[in-house]
DNA sequence: GTGAAAGCGCTAACAT
DNA sequence: ATGTTAGCGCTTTCAC
């Protein structure tokens, strides 16, 4: 049983309460009694039951941050600044990772709910921002990162991916490739379908007579090497490829590379998000950069906005994207 | 305010004892009664207040897991291992980062000790291992993962890393090349040391009259970039480099290669973890293997047993490593 | 099958 | 400056 104030309060033949007092460094408690009090504390090895305290003070001062995939790159760099941001404002974050799962997701949205974290950042794995809502139903506030939300009432921040995806296109127009693909993810699907579409408006765009070349998979880690490798061995590679993101983009460069092909010469390659390898010597993938530090810090900055003020007017925030040109295209 | 079991006892006109019963699946309730409680429940959006319930539960089913690099893919990986085998056992997992800060870490040893956490999995910054035991005075269970402890009470499960750096070390010796070089960081200390023993005592089995070659720096992902560049630029190239991680071996690759060396014909390269780029076709890096996600799992399986009989013995797992002969030695 | 009541560890009035 | 007390939301005896 682990100690509490009332074990330091009776070796002090004080009140519980003088206990609590002390502890929090509450006006009111004699200099004397409150350091007999710490060293009490200390000497026996007393540890605050944060339950407790939540409990009565209905504040938990933790942000729970839902992300759905720990091991892409992207997702540490947010999360960092989500990190960042929120300890300088005294807050704790429990990140959780729900490893493209939905149920999961949703799991985690309830369990950090139940736990009473104040607010709730997530970048979600798929359209699940409705279910979330009426998980939720406005108890606590969340932030969309990453992702834009159709429903008008929450507030996201996130990347134009549409404006990303052209982008990434028009750059591979310009530079003569033909035919280009997109290679692409089920799930992510609205940030999937959003770099798609830039990707539909660019070819349109400059040419309309080529049709988009879309290459879907399911998201995991090989999808984007088999989806390449299939059409190499089919002898239908196609000039260019724009991958969604970084990962599928290196899936790619993987599969292409270890036929004999090279790259950009006979095929050339584009990402999206710029995570650090991106820019490694013998990869050198052109990419679509995301402030990812920066989304997270700003991701908690609207989060504490809604905290204090949960009526105000919900935020969208799209961020510029911005192409990085390196010598995979 | 939010909902409580109270609201919806009163809506229905019964005892809040019984809407607890009814929401727990506990026996002694009518089954029309537990229906209509579920309903109002869901109908005003009735969400449990786990902080109330692990108060008088004594019980979080919550572990936390701490460590000192999200942003290095080895510790998603083993997260991942640490996140399944808990899930399955009806464990939450909360995540923490501490961007190897020192202070940081025992932050949040404190605060998750302080959120009542059943146990805690901790990939250390450094030998902090003491000032952590004293700061949980075994209150909380403690298994160290990726992390070798000095204090025999103590559990952890680590790959042998002498070993490791031994087994690396010979590789690069009977490829022939010399000098070989010791690229390694201040923090991240017993690792560093351990693989580091291991090089040298490979270094005094096979060629006692070499040197050993120690490249130290801080850990920050450009210290191997810029201590390879500086070499490079005094033309004090060593033939090989041994690097403690993966992450110092792709940014010495970085440094090498940037500079129009080639890698293995100028200088050979090996790196420890084998994270997912090591297999890369233009990285082919040749590393020592951990079981990431294994150890992971296994450190939960530990942490469970400390859990449910904390007057057990202290286990110490040490795995074997396992070298991986790529095309960069 | 259900209600009443105690209590988990703590904070915050309200007294003194 | 300190003690007393109520209560945060919940589970769990113990009655009935």
């Amino acid at each position: 049983m682990p100690v509490t104030i009332k074990d330091i309060a009776r070796q002090l033949g004080i009140s519980y309460a003088t206990v609590s007092r002390a502890l929090n460094n509450k006006y009111g408690v004699d200099p004397q009694t409150r350091q007999q009090v710490l060293e009490t504390a200390q000497s026996l090895h007393y540890r605050r039951n944060d339950l407790a305290r939540g409990l009565v003070k209905q504040r938990t001062a933790t942000i729970g941050l839902i992300v759905p995939d720990i091991t892409n790159p992207f997702y540490p760099e947010v999360a960092r600044g989500v990190e960042e941001a929120a300890h300088e404002a005294g807050y704790s974050v429990f990140l959780c990772n729900t490893a493209w799962e939905q149920e999961r997701e949703l799991l985690y949205v309830r369990l950090l709910a139940e736990k009473r974290v104040e607010g709730l950042i997530i970048a979600p794995t798929a359209q699940t921002a409705e279910t979330i809502e009426t998980l939720l139903t406005g108890q606590i506030p969340v932030i969309y990162v990453s992702d834009t939300q159709n429903n008008l009432h929450s507030s996201f921040i996130a990347i134009d991916n549409v404006r990303g995806g052209y982008l990434a296109t028009e750059h591979l127009i310009q530079k003569g490739y033909y035919p280009i693909a997109y290679l692409g993810a089920l799930e992510d699907s609205l940030t999937n379908e959003e770099r798609c579409t830039g990707y539909i408006q660019a070819l349109k765009q400059y040419n309309f007579s080529e049709e988009p070349l879309l290459y879907i998979g399911s998201y995991h880690s090989q999808t984007a090497y088999q989806i390449m490798c299939e059409r190499i061995a089919e002898s239908n590679v196609p000039r260019a490829v724009f991958a969604v993101n970084d990962l599928f983009a290196l899936g790619a460069m993987q599969a292409v590379r270890e036929h004999g092909l090279r790259i950009p010469q006979d095929v050339a390659i584009v990402g999206f998000d710029d995570i650090p390898l991106a820019s490694f010597p013998e990869i050198q993938l052109t990419t679509v950069a995301q402030p990812k530090r920066e989304m997270g810090q700003l991701a908690f900055a609207m989060l504490q906005q809604r905290m204090t003020s949960p009526t105000s007017p919900p935020q969208r925030t799209l961020l510029e994207p911005h192409l990085v040109i390196r010598k995979s295209s």
